[in-house]
DNA sequence: AAGGCGTAATCAGGTTTTCATCCATAGCCA
DNA sequence: TGGCTATGGATGAAAACCTGATTACGCCTT
């Protein structure tokens, strides 16, 4: 997904490269992977120096760490009116990114898993989806972590909701009514894309 | 985690192709397979470079790598203990298939999209998640018309959300608690796959 | 039928990877 | 801050793999 995260672990190593955790521990070990280690005695990896080794052993890089031009935003809202208004907005100051909408709940959880979305816009209160739950379980999910995620909401700052999601961790949080200006500019900032 | 497309170690490959693993390496020195190395210098070769590389030399191809034969069920509970025996049976009765669970409802959802199951196992009374809303939400969907859904509840059967789900539409409804076997035997006759 | 040639199979020895287990760490939540 | 759980790290044994040299086989030429 977006290039949120700096530094990778040996099992996100493994997984990428279709290997045990272990195993990678040997490639440590022997030299082949240039790593750093935390106080703990853990083992992280840069990014940009796990791209040089792939492409140096010509292995097959893992979508979600090529440096992907087009970025796919997701825009959840129970609001049809929203959904246009953002859709425009989006796709004059964005004209880059590929934009997918979905006014149910349940549609839009499904359609996160096949367009895997870089950056998901959503409204906390949608129908039959408490948003909070759904922020804590995309940060749960391997697949999902790092998507970028923008709340939207109606509700004063100091809502028991709202609370909620912001601790959970949100990469943006506007208040409703939305200036899609600022959207774009949020949306912007995180994607690293530039704004027209 | 999605069923990842593996990749191949000279092994596999010369399974596939009967034929020894020597062999295989004298056909990649030749320049012949088209495959990466791991830092400790053994051979991998991506399945769609495989898949490319059969065809082109009109191998027959393996009935496991075959993408149309590979049957993917999705099955979702909020019981870890269902999953599990669920998992084992259905693993034992439907050797092809590729098994995926999820003990969370938005988890779930978010998996729809990326497995793409040819055949859902739902729990309509999962925490969150409105079991019938989610037929709906599936059946109205382009993506997911056509996946095979079969609900599990524990309610009677004049129930009102059993009868919605039956309004809607399943291809098959098990009451709780679930006799393995038949779910196992329900799913392949949906799947049009043979039962072990 | 014999010889040459190329490809495939064998074999041994050393290396890499996996697997299963247990313990430590890091990140999350109250 | 202090616990909790998922994840990462170490370990040793077993399985799979690579290398290189050698042997066996099929096929074509002579």
């Amino acid at each position: 997904m977006a290039a949120r995260r700096k530094s990778l672990s040996t099992g996100d190593i493994a997984r990428h490269c279709q290997v045990t955790p272990a195993t990678v521990v040997n490639w440590i070990k022997a030299g082949k992977l240039e790593v750093y280690t935390t106080p703990g005695g853990q083992y992280r990896m840069d990014t940009d120096a796990f791209l040089a080794f792939l492409d140096k052993n010509k292995f097959p890089v893992p979508e979600e760490l090529q440096p992907a031009r087009q970025r796919r935003i997701l825009v959840m809202d129970d609001s049809p009116a929203m959904l246009d208004a953002a859709t425009s907005a989006l796709s004059r100051h964005l004209p880059g990114s590929v934009l997918e909408t979905s006014v149910d709940g349940f549609e839009g959880l499904i359609k996160i898993g096949s367009f895997k979305p870089h950056a998901l816009v959503l409204d906390l209160m949608m129908p039959r989806l408490d948003g909070a739950e759904v922020c804590r379980c995309l940060r749960a999910g391997t697949e999902t972590r790092n998507m970028f995620i923008v709340a939207l909401s109606g509700l004063a700052a100091d809502n028991e909701l709202v609370r909620r999601v912001k601790r959970i961790g949100v990469d943006a949080f506007l208040t409703k009514p939305v200036d899609m200006t600022d959207l774009a500019r949020q949306l912007a900032r995180l994607l690293r894309v530039a704004l027209e």
